[in-house]
DNA sequence: ACAAGAATTTGTAATTGTTATAATTTTGTT
DNA sequence: AACAAAATTATAACAATTACAAATTCTTGT
């Protein structure tokens, strides 16, 4: 994925660019794996050897407040970060803790809060068996 | 709440009763706050002085296996737990980190996942900003 | 181009939430 | 009462995250 792209996309969401958030966000978007710290700041020490894992923190802090990716915290270990905004649901695996992309039904209906609630957003966690481990447990 | 009230509760999950899970179970079922390990250890503590903060961590972990109470992981920093098992969702204030239940309407479609994933349980997190906190914004 | 100031990044230390472990206590059974 | 199994406890270890202050990089006005 180009700079130039990931620059755009930053820039719309109000954050200004440096080396360091670049490659923080073209991580995440081009890796919708549902990463966590950990990951990102493993990841991208290869390229960027003076990359603090504060500034990872720092950085995803940002994005977070600013929009530009959902953070998920359906492992209660650790915080997961989604450059897909876009409206689909989570399944945690409890014998894998692989996490899975749900899609969510077109026609469901919007989330109706009580009077005086402002809502930013919203996140449907599954948990259970992913298709292998439950097979996996079938032949045991 | 009676002793025997939660010890039903508990048998009935098969949960074998002890002075320390009936005080831990009845703490939740007594206060639907969604308390956290520290809240519960604190506020069992003067009653029982001997209690061990592992001994709410092991408790709770067992409750929640034998679907007695729900883990709640809306807050990223600690995990939260709710003895009410029943459908309904959670609303966390970016603001004063509080946590509301919101009910859910009756006609809601119920999840559809995928073929093969086993689905243990689901929940539904929204965050954003209480009414107090909303309006406390309003005036500044 | 350059100095001053603001913003960002960095490294380290501290803090917090949670888990591992082994010893001790309690409970249940003969 | 004696023994085994289960539960509890205390401590230490661990992992994730935050606080903080120094260093670096960017920005802006002259």
């Amino acid at each position: 994925m180009s700079d130039k792209t990931v620059i755009e996309y930053l820039s719309a969401h109000g954050i200004k660019p440096s080396v360091q958030r670049i490659a923080v966000m073209r991580y995440l978007m081009e890796h919708l794996t549902h990463p966590s710290v950990e990951d990102i700041y493993a990841a991208l020490h290869d390229d960027i050897p003076t990359l603090s894992k504060t500034t990872v923190y720092n950085t995803l802090k940002l994005l977070v407040e600013q929009g530009a990716v959902m953070m998920i915290t359906i492992d209660e270990r650790t915080t997961k970060y989604d450059a897909d905004c876009s409206r689909h649901a989570h399944f945690l695996c409890s014998a894998c803790n692989s996490i899975a992309d749900i899609a969510l039904p077109e026609d469901a209906p919007s989330h109706t809060l009580p009077r005086n609630f402002v809502l930013h957003n919203t996140q449907i966690y599954y948990r259970g068996l992913c298709p292998e481990c439950a097979a996996r447990q079938q032949n045991t």
